[in-house]
DNA sequence: ATTTGTGTTGAAAACCTTTTCATGAAATTT
DNA sequence: AAATTTCATGAAAAGGTTTTCAACACAAAT
């Protein structure tokens, strides 16, 4: 490669010293023709580029937002992603995007390496980071912005996801389905859409059973193989509440590779809407978030946090994010006669 | 936010210099037991990260590749980042993402910020920069791949899209149609797609129409527009060649709309094979391309030539990547009575 | 007892900027 | 004409590292 120059060769070249040539490209001070002319003729004839590594370390902006995301397959994050480059872009902000795996190490390496990279702020989505971790590696030191992640400081983005999968699950047995499955996702820890599952079936006295909870993890081939099993029961379930559009789709593809038709003999419902959830086999009916929206909001919220210095030491939320549930084809009212 | 230490502070917390912290830190000169356990509780207790950019300063290298990317919209994209992302992290360097949006302008702009950055390397994909000024740009200035970019200098990676639209036709050609339309973009350059498209129908002695070749650039509301006119036409196409997966599948639900069913009225055939063009309404027959493997082959080429410092001062490509005709649903013989 | 070698260490230069401070010249005021 | 202000400029410090060089203490070899 060709040797890069400095704002060295650049004042030599144009027989000024450095900090005229600093001030006329950055326009600081007020320069001489003369000298603002010789030095943009040199910086032209050297096709000088400042050193932005340099001037971060003065500046100590480096006008770069980590992104924290699990996962690039399911289209719910690149969907997020869209929005929140689309906000931090047109302030001039760059965005380094870190992969987890849903690894909470991985996650942990990342948030470490980036905070030595001294972005300037954090959009981290669904972290798979316990709080007391997170506190102590991030709170205070840098901006955040938290998208469905559970923090108990910092800014934080997403919906009333209790309530929301309260509605789905109710919707599912409006239609008349009595037996509902659930497939998902770590079970073990604070849940909130299994806990609005769980608070549907109660509320309307519909039998829970333990052999209708799937927990998948994210990969397709479980989710598959444990649909499978899950509909080969003597006793299977005639609706399915999917954790996110991801797993439905899976679920949806599953089932047709068995010959169970949907909705006719499965009712499925998801939940993000993600933006092809119109355009499948069989369009799915779920509970739609504003997935760009949220994106953009995150994105302009860290920024303002980052300009402003504001530090959210408690939690906080505008608001929950407003969802829907869209009717699509995926459920089916139950026959009158099949009930019960 | 708290003020962060550096490695002064932890030179005086443990009562050492500034290089011995250095080199405990990094392990390249042998320390004494004693000041290396007084380094690393200092490091420990005021929770010391190396400054990533002062460091870059001295080293030279960002461990950044800057990934230049048209739009996160089309699902092939995010596809291909997976791949490039899956290959890039396990090395340790990170992707910071610029969305041109299919500007040149901007594309430009966002070059010239990752050079500043001094990032290691850059993946550009689908460049909509002439040659010339990339050669202007770029060449000799630092690593590059390109993906699906059709310069004159650096690691290319695509498939032969001539031959690969040439099949896809043909295809279309050899169930029978006639009526032939095709949809894409930028048909002023050079289009592969379009040459592909052009030569099918010349060997088979299918007519071609101007009417029937569709500029609609990448937006999802001009493809809807320009297709509902194309099937207004009195004597409309019966084939569609769309020169992508993202613009079939805008066309498949303009049709769905108008109330054309697919295949039976209309056959269309895609390219890419995105990952959800088997679970469609319609799944996709398509050109089938892989391209989370192509991500990861830009991923870890983009890599091998920064370690080797190689450069390609002319075009290179090991070989054209394979693809592959995939028949799904979307695409129908024509009836024999209907032909002519 | 002198030389040679080994193992640890610190001072200072280097990386490339921006910014403060001081200086000197020119222009303005008194 | 002297005093003051304005303007343009350069030298040097600062930002946080790594690395080279020199120095020192001590052990080993002559």
């Amino acid at each position: 490669m060709d040797k890069v120059s400095t704002i060295k060769d650049v004042a030599k070249l144009a027989n000024v010293s450095i900090s005229t040539v600093s001030r006329v490209l950055n326009g600081t001070t007020p320069v001489s023709k003369e000298s603002s002319d010789k030095v943009y003729k040199a910086v032209e004839v050297l096709d000088y580029k400042p050193n932005a590594m340099a001037r971060s370390l003065i500046s100590k902006k480096t006008m770069t937002i980590a992104v924290i995301i699990p996962n690039l397959s399911n289209l719910f994050f690149p969907e997020l992603l869209r929005g929140i480059s689309k906000a931090v872009e047109k302030e001039g902000y760059f965005l380094i995007i870190c992969n987890t795996d849903y690894s909470s190490e991985k996650e942990e390496k990342y948030i470490n390496q980036m905070l030595e990279r001294r972005v300037d702020g954090f959009i981290i989505v669904s972290s798979s980071i316990s709080n007391e971790k997170l506190t102590q590696m991030v709170k205070g030191k840098t901006s955040v912005v938290f998208v469905y992640s559970y923090a108990d400081f910092g800014y934080n983005i997403m919906e009333d996801g209790i309530k929301a999968t309260y509605d789905a699950t109710k919707y599912l047995i409006h239609m008349g389905h009595k037996k509902i499955a659930c497939v998902g996702w770590r079970f073990k820890g604070v849940n909130v859409r299994y806990m609005g599952f769980r608070k549907a079936l109660e509320e309307f006295n519909v039998d829970f059973r333990n052999e209708y909870v799937i927990d998948c993890g994210y990969s397709k081939e479980e989710i598959t193989n444990n649909t499978i099993k899950l509909l080969k029961m003597k006793d299977r379930p005639t609706g399915i509440v999917a954790f996110n559009d991801d797993t439905a789709i899976a679920i949806m593809m599953a089932a047709k590779n068995m010959g169970i038709n949907i909705p006719e003999e499965l009712s499925i419902i998801g939940y993000d809407n993600i933006s092809i959830s119109n355009i499948l086999l069989k369009p799915l009916t779920t509970i739609s978030v504003p997935i760009h929206k949220m994106g953009v909001d995150a994105g302009k919220k860290i920024i303002e946090i980052i300009d402003n210095g504001i530090s959210y030491s408690d939690t906080y939320r505008e608001k929950y994010i407003p969802y829907e549930l869209i009717e699509r084809e995926s459920v089916k009212a139950m026959d009158i006669d099949k009930l019960n």
